[in-house]
DNA sequence: ATGCATAATGTATAATAATACAAAAGGAGG
DNA sequence: CCTCCTTTTGTATTATTATACATTATGCAT
């Protein structure tokens, strides 16, 4: 699934110092993600990576900082698109996501820094998600709402 | 020469939107530097240039900014090996420079945000730096010496 | 389920970029 | 001027990356 392999990607790439898409193929088999370059070359055009210098002098791969409005379009689009269902228990939301995806997706909504979210835990298919207070549950939930109903992308304006 | 030839492409990348260093060798080409592809790449790794995304969502070249030391190491040495000769009048100081590198020593000078330096001007192979007071040039002109002497260098430990 | 539409990926290749090596272009010191 | 050393550039090639086109998956409405 193409959102849990660019996690991993960015993963790697934090981890280590890569050259080449080649490295980072051979990176992703390690952790069971079989693709070829050409895809790797679209996760890393949408994930907006750069060929920095390392202080090497080698080239590597990290993340842009050219990103404020995309980056967060991306993020909806995960979550719209990785979270199958979810609902409250006292001040935890449970959140299922597509298989793979856990991480993905709760890192996205850490990302968002929704209010009252006190923070996240994920896990392969399921994120467990804390809010400050039982009471404000309702308020994240309706902000989640929102963003599947895309009514947050008329934000925008 | 090279330094102004990577000060000619610091330009037009903030000009044009340049997709490859192809269409960086044809304007090259139209501002009269004859170079090939080969040394195209090379100056994109010192200038470490990146590509970046454009809105349009082609690929564009751009300045980096994972750069604090590298940076004000690529001005001193600009610097040291663009300027022939220097001397003040009144709180003006007239640098030479090779042909070509007026510019990109007067940016490089700039960047270094010298205190006491108020500004420069630009021409082909001189430029003026204003200094706020005459009394204050012997200290400007003394910096001058320590870039060149490389006794700056040691001011990093 | 079936068919249609869309998105994701692979295959093969073209386009682009990096570099090993060689050649030229500058100096600095005699 | 010559010799040695260093820097810059070109040439030719390899390595790397992007993408056109074909194929396979995925979802959705019937």
């Amino acid at each position: 699934m193409r959102y849990s392999r660019q996690n991993k990607i960015l993963e790697l790439i934090s981890t280590y110092d890569i050259e080449t898409q080649d490295m980072l193929l051979k990176l992703l088999k390690e952790s069971d993600f079989e693709v070829t370059q050409a895809t790797i070359s679209r996760d890393i055009k949408e994930l907006q990576l750069i060929k920095t210098l390392s202080p090497s002098g080698r080239y590597k791969y990290a993340v842009g900082n050219y990103s404020d409005k995309p980056v967060s379009e991306r993020f909806l689009k995960i979550f719209r698109e990785t979270i199958t269902s979810y609902e409250s228990a006292e001040n935890l939301i449970v959140v299922k996501t597509l298989s793979g995806c856990g991480n993905a997706a709760a890192e996205a909504i850490d990302s968002m820094a929704i209010s009252h979210v006190v923070g996240t835990i994920a896990g392969d298919n399921t994120f467990l998600l804390i809010v400050d207070s039982k009471s404000n549950v309702p308020k994240v939930l309706e902000i989640f709402n929102d963003i599947i109903t895309m009514r947050l992308r008329n934000n925008d304006r």
